[in-house]
DNA sequence: CAATCGATGTGCGCAATGTACACATTTCGT
DNA sequence: ACGAAATGTGTACATTGCGCACATCGATTG
């Protein structure tokens, strides 16, 4: 049995080994050669389904925005039954715990200047993602999902969210002894003022 | 007048073609060859002052550290005797702008995951900005800026602030219709709620 | 004042990388 | 069955960060 010429889906494998070398922690050092190497193909195979380096990790970034819109709501589903409030801590809560969980991905998603924001395909996650936010906080407010105060309101609440992700995973935090700085709940508490 | 074999300051002449090109945005294609060229040197003339590229890009961030710290510090120096509240407001505000003055350094000190935060000399200048910050914290909470409660409302602060700036930097808030989405001074008003 | 030495700059070279171009192989529609 | 579309390979090139040997210059020291 000798692998054929053909691979099958070799789009799919690409992104595997990509996010298997993102999770590795290894952002910088992730180039096409390497990943083409790992999925036994030469480096030129991967422009018949990439149009650039670029590309490829733009759909890997918009698959992260899938996969937080999805943990987000995962995690407020598993709620079941619960107070508005309960269930915007808990998205926040989940917006943290992905970061954590995959910071090279999270700074791919955010770490680009916005270079991606100009592909279709990122934006429509991306916008996807946030509306999840901006429900639970709407439902806080008990207001329409897309009245000016909710999303305003949302914006700040991601604004909170995504800076301590940031700074958290950054290691600006680290320098303060553990009591001086705040756990993700305590953060989570303070959605509520800013909501409120 | 032909000139000398030796440059005089390399160092600082390097520092400066590069804070120019970052201000061009074109922080992606910063390379040390074209940076030696501006400054009229060979490329490895630039390894007797910085011991590979990325520490002259850790320079460069340490100095944006510094930069925006003048800045908050300046803000607030500008107002004169004010309110404890007002003086957060200015802090907080600064912090934007300087984001929005130069995204490509703001992106460099913050977009490296951290990897900067190994040296030294990154971490004091960045622990020096954020000094400032809890002090007005502290101010509003009429409390020693070394305790808990200050240093935590702080990176909450922080936290609100910077995510804001990155937000508003990617581009993920263009997709809101204007009327929508908060202006700085309106995050900057959260500011007192999560302090309180 | 000349010899010397450390600091600074140059040239050449290398390995890695993204990507273009020409060509090979396979699959599929008619 | 056969030609076209899809997919993969090989070669090649420019660019990049960086190492090594050597050149040049200013300061120190006898």
């Amino acid at each position: 049995m000798k692998k054929p010429y053909h691979h099958g889906n070799l789009r799919s494998a690409l992104l595997d080994a990509a996010r298997a070398r993102l999770a590795e922690g290894a952002e910088a050092t992730l180039s096409l050669r390497d990943l083409a190497g790992r999925v036994g193909v030469s480096v030129n195979a991967t422009y018949r389904h990439f149009d650039s380096k670029e590309a490829l990790l733009m759909e890997l970034a918009a698959e992260g925005f899938d996969a937080l819109r999805a943990d987000m709501l995962g995690a407020v589903a598993k709620l079941g039954a619960a107070e508005a409030i309960e269930r915007l801590h808990a998205t926040g809560e989940a917006y943290f715990q992905f970061a954590q969980h995959d910071p090279a991905l999270f700074q791919l998603m955010f770490g680009r200047e916005g270079r991606f924001a100009e592909y279709e395909r990122f934006r429509q996650s991306a916008e996807a993602a946030f509306a999840v936010l901006v429900g639970s906080v709407a439902a806080v407010q008990r207001v329409a999902p897309d009245l000016p105060s909710a999303t305003k309101a949302a914006i700040a609440a991601w604004s909170l969210m995504h800076g301590f992700a940031i700074l958290s995973l950054g290691g600006y935090l680290e320098a303060l002894p553990e009591d001086r700085r705040p756990n993700v709940r305590e953060v989570v508490k303070m959605l509520e003022v800013s909501v409120a």
